[in-house]
DNA sequence: CGCAGACTTGACAGTACTCAACCAAAGTGG
DNA sequence: CCACTTTGGTTGAGTACTGTCAAGTCTGCG
């Protein structure tokens, strides 16, 4: 990689290199190769098995992914769809010039890659936030398990019916909330998928920038940092770097916009005042729902 | 239906009300109760067919939908997806206390009610916006079809795969662009669904509202009025009411933001003029792809 | 004809963006 | 080990895009 103009490119695109990702290849090889089988594989993904898959023989393999490190990018023609096995990710779509948008934060169990089945070829980035393990699963076998076994084509469709219903919500979100209330219910979204996860759902700690927030929510980075501090003075939540306490739940879960505004107010001649404005605007939940499948 | 306190109501719930719908029962018969086969529904897909499905006995029965008239509704037990014959329809998300958000407007050929998969219950309305007719393919068929012909559970997965592609377009395109590039590109992704069904691309009708393409959009009315009276303006489509004509679409394509700006300017003690100020910001393009399936 | 709904346009306000400075933590190299 | 750099984060000041409120036009329909 050669460094033209260094110090004009390192100002000028500060903001745009900051999410990009290393570019090396990912290891198909650890030094514990470890692989699982079918029904581990549905296991993780959340979805039903048959006693048959038992006798399976085809494996898996674990993929190894360093932080920064890259998937697969949008274009490339799809070759395996992937499960994660441990790790933070980010779906990232590039609009041409710049600007990006973050899709998606996938983590355990999550299926990557559903977007490359319509026209072969993926349709976004992916980036390891963490190190992490994926499962591949190449798109051939995809083909072939679905002769074997014969519901398991019909499952995935559920699973990608949730992935849509996630995407719908998120639209939504961004469509119609104050940015107070996308960053207050990102938070909350977070702390549920760490509970299901078995971690901690008061604290923990977000693997992903301001920058990233920003760019799935629709905000700029400044915007993320001064509706967590916001929400910090408020005190429904406790910030400290990437390192988040929730306080009140059901308070980000129902705030609309504003709970807490700083006005600058001329008082008179006797000069600009800082005046904490109280107001809740609460209103219903847009929980996003949980899968509960049978 | 009762009017209780109707002035205020009118007048409060305004902007929520008209983004509601009929809720009378959609006709299962209409006079010309016309079915189609197995083969008819795929095609209106854009699916592949297989000879074998030329045999299969069961018919899909079609449903005619009033303008104003609900498919489906948010939370209702899956019965059955359904394909679009003719019309035009929107997908809507309420989020709890009035503001809405509106999904897709599906067309001919679209497959509705995908997202009702996951945890079997729709999980957004369904509305005509013009009179439509829709095939309704009942779930317990789908299921018993998926049986005898193999391969068409592989083949709505990459239909939903479309739709999960077409959703994070979205998404980016309200993530990242300016209200004017938001309504560019929107009239322009329009114009190419026109032509995909044998209109013109260069001349339509809008089939929604302003008020239901701001919900689409992440936008008031207001601004999207104001939009197309911009990009009137600058040459680039003509306006009429719902008329549209595209005079450039490579303009309309490649718009980041502020094609012309109206801009208030207080000239010393003369008064104030309007100044329109010119600047292209043009930049690479977001196609939205069309599918090419072998 | 009059009303209701859709649309347009103006004036104004406010939320979120831009630009910028500053701080903290972590890595780098002499 | 300590300057030095880099990256991520916070916060302030000013701007402007888009929302809000409001008035008014146009069209279609009962």
């Amino acid at each position: 990689m050669q460094q033209s103009t260094a110090q004009f490119d390192a100002k000028t695109t500060g903001a745009v290199t900051k999410l990009l990702a290393d570019v090396s290849q990912p290891k198909r090889v650890g030094f514990a190769p470890a692989q699982s089988s079918l029904v581990d594989v549905c296991t993780m993904l959340g979805v039903s098995t048959s006693p048959a898959m038992l006798n399976e023989p085809q494996m898996f393999t674990h993929i190894h992914l360093k932080e920064g490190q890259r998937l697969f990018s949008m274009g490339q023609p799809l070759e395996s769809i992937y499960i994660v096995h441990s790790g933070f990710l980010k779906m990232v779509q590039n609009d041409d010039y710049g600007s990006e948008s973050i899709l998606s934060f996938p983590m355990k169990g999550d299926l990557l890659g559903a977007d490359a089945l319509y026209l072969r070829a993926y349709q976004s980035d992916c980036v390891a936030l963490t190190s992490s393990v994926v499962v591949a699963v190449p798109y051939k076998s995809l083909k072939q398990l679905n002769i074997s076994y014969p519901g398991l084509d019909s499952e995935l469709m559920q699973v990608m019916s949730k992935y849509l219903v996630e995407q719908q919500h998120l639209l939504t979100m961004v469509n119609t909330l104050s940015a107070e209330a996308r960053v207050a219910r990102f938070v909350v979204s977070l702390s549920q998928r760490f509970e299901e996860m078995g971690y901690s759902s008061k604290a923990f700690s977000l693997r992903m920038t301001r920058l990233e927030i920003g760019a799935h929510l629709g905000l700029t980075l400044e915007t993320v940092s001064r509706t967590l501090s916001l929400l910090k003075d408020c005190g429904y939540i406790d910030v400290d770097q990437r390192n988040i306490t929730i306080k009140d739940g059901e308070a980000l879960r129902t705030l609309k916009r504003t709970p807490v505004r700083k006005k600058t107010v001329k008082t008179g001649e006797t000069g600009v005042t800082t005046v904490a404005t109280a107001s809740h605007w609460a209103s219903g939940v847009m929980t996003v729902t949980t899968p509960a499948l049978a």
